[in-house]
DNA sequence: CCCTACATACGTACCGGTCAGTAACATTGT
DNA sequence: ACAATGTTACTGACCGGTACGTATGTAGGG
């Protein structure tokens, strides 16, 4: 039964309404907790404890410390690629607005006082073993942002679209790793100004 | 007074030409395993192994691990900023060859095999609590990064200095995080290109 | 209607190992 | 003698992970 997710999903909707599942809570505090502290720096310990259940029921629901936090990147991922749809759904068929306009709203996250960066690209630093569960789901992410961003140079006519694609994706990385090193007036700030350049600087040629 | 200093040198001189202290041992297997794997996920224990000393002989030189660790970083933005510094003494008076020659010399770096990313920038990954020893020493750099960065941009003669100083930062950021999640034929490869590109465009407006 | 039978979900208590750090004492080289 | 290092053994806390018992709901049989 739970491996269907269709089925999980709405079997964890109905339940939702009366109470949440010890899963769910784990979850919840794990994602929670591995974003803003780190994923080695949080021990299962005190996972269960502010999830309010014990350490069994952890363990019923995830096979290790390692696949939960496969499973909190892999709902990072869905969150993550709801923001940027919602950014490429407002420009339809202009892929340099949308670009601008992700850009524009990611240098505004970096802003926030508590930022922590991107959960991919810190997982990926926290475990740089390859075959790591948490680095699997990291580098697949990035993988289809470099896919996508690549993809949306080329609508954008830029001669070297490869070159562009990848120009802005360290622009991105570097807003990530920028906004929490810097906090509030950071280099980061100025990421969709940047993009902004480097387009019109890549179409020129 | 000034002879003190030829004493002091001679005598650490004729030191490190015999037998390399403890301390120097444990600092150097530190930062290979440090910037391998991580801070966190290497253990005191692993270190005094691999150096051939005991746990006692770590703790009478350095005060805890987080002190080891920024220990560790200050001994990074040494090797840094001579690395950095040999990029702008190879073109004396043209800022912009400078900056192109560090970062064609980054992009170069981030193609090896195992590259790990910038010590600094990964310590800070790991270590999101403000004021932590080793946050502290990677902040301070990255700030007089961005400080030189931002006065190279004016140096060069672009209208809005601190924008392109701040933009070569996060592609240099960018650089050094793709380096590690892509490995060879990341976006990386093209930090140079890409910040040539982006000062060609701050430079016409 | 009660009783059993079984499944699901959860908790108590514990495992061996490792973590960073230390006390007390022995050994070495100059 | 003196300073640096090694030796051994230890601490309490925490690590990820598990064996095993317990509560609850619910299906069928009498």
């Amino acid at each position: 039964m739970p491996s269907d997710n269709n089925i999980e999903a709405s079997i964890s909707e109905a339940r939702s309404a009366t109470a949440p599942k010890a899963a769910d809570k784990i979850l919840d505090v794990a994602f929670d907790l591995f974003y803003r502290e780190g994923i080695r720096a949080i021990g299962v310990d005190e996972i269960v404890r502010r999830a309010g259940v014990t350490k069994p029921s952890l363990y019923r629901s995830f096979p290790s410390k390692d696949e939960l936090a496969a499973s909190y990147l892999r709902k990072y991922d869905l969150e993550f690629w709801e923001r940027f749809d919602e950014a490429v759904d407002a420009h339809p068929g202009d892929p340099r607005a949308q670009i601008i306009a992700f850009l524009t709203r990611v240098g505004k996250r970096t802003q926030k006082p508590d930022y922590r960066g991107c959960g991919m690209t810190n997982a990926a630093v926290e475990y740089p073993e390859h075959g790591h569960p948490a680095r699997v789901v990291s580098e697949n992410n990035k993988l289809e942002l470099r896919r996508r961003l690549r993809a949306m140079a080329k609508a954008i006519g830029a001669p070297d679209a490869d070159t562009l694609g990848d120009g802005l994706l360290l622009l991105i990385e570097g807003a990530y790793i920028s906004g929490q090193l810097f906090g509030l007036g950071g280099p980061a700030a100025t990421v969709a100004r940047n993009a902004d350049l480097l387009i019109e600087a890549s179409l020129k040629k």
